[in-house]
DNA sequence: TCACGACCTAAAGTGAACTCGAAGTCGGCG
DNA sequence: CGCCGACTTCGAGTTCACTTTAGGTCGTGA
């Protein structure tokens, strides 16, 4: 398949699979002229993709996850199962995180207090003394890429 | 108090509390020689926005939640508590999305199908035809900035 | 054969939320 | 009075996941 059907089919755009190449997670063929020509399989590597995002996976760790399908095969949907197992404990990370966020708010909307150092809301995580104070920890699907940790000071 | 302080208390860096002076966020005094000096109120400030940065606020949206409050006077606790009663539904509904995510991955773990238009883990909100296939709706918290929608096509 | 859309590369741009660095100034303690 | 750390501004850099642009080539239906 040449990109643009392949795009369609994902429901991506031709720049993204061109930079998912760049960046090592999908392979094609080339034409004699050079043109890229996909097999079916990427199909469903863009889809695992698509979904590990959704997950809150970075390509990173996509590409992480991806090295480990056997090498010489096509990958079995087995082995598409045993990749995303892993995210079901991510997923219920996150969940459980996003709940003591909503009841620390619950236990502050009444008194409006937002104290730095005491509100549950700020300091999920209890104490966190060791690491300054300040909320610092989130599931890394809700940490936002432009506000990196702190710099060791 | 001077810029280190506040920034001390606050559990944040000086860079920041300047950023969030330019964008708008918090306001402070000069002394003679130039330098910033804040009032007390501005600590409040600050935990407010690192708590709605936790519930996945971006800087815009903080700021306009911040410009509903009283103009005259020092915000009391209850001002600050109305303002963040809005997040429970925010999080409530960030917990619902991932509970459908990970529900749907569940029901997908066992087949390893991953296909693109059938499965729900692809599809969270079922068909979404007329926004083209592919999973593009993500509570906002777990959307990456560097990840803008598509653009329309 | 030729037109035209689909494709190519490489580099630069986007946006959020900051941080870092350079070059210079302030302020409070001794 | 002098020292030195804390402060100032401003512009550039960072990260992530792409998109956009410019300038050129491929491939296919008429």
């Amino acid at each position: 398949m040449a990109i643009g059907e392949t795009a369609g089919r994902a429901g991506m755009a031709t720049s993204a699979l061109r930079f998912y190449e760049s960046e090592g997670l999908i392979r094609s063929e080339r034409t004699e002229g050079g043109q890229r020509r996909y097999a079916r399989e990427v199909l469903r590597r863009l889809a695992f993709i698509r979904a590990a995002q959704n997950v809150g996976l970075t390509l990173d760790e996509i590409r992480a996850a991806m090295a480990a399908l056997p090498a010489g095969r096509t990958p079995t949907p087995a082995d598409w199962s045993r990749l995303s197992a892993a995210w079901r404990t991510r997923l219920d990370e996150q969940i459980e995180g996003l709940m003591a966020l909503r009841d620390g708010l619950s236990s502050c909307i009444g008194c409006g207090c937002l104290s730095l150092r005491t509100c549950r809301l700020m300091n999920p995580g209890d104490e966190l003394a060791a690491a300054g104070p300040g909320a610092n920890r989130l599931p890394s699907a809700l940490r936002r890429p432009g506000r990196p940790g702190r710099p060791a000071d």
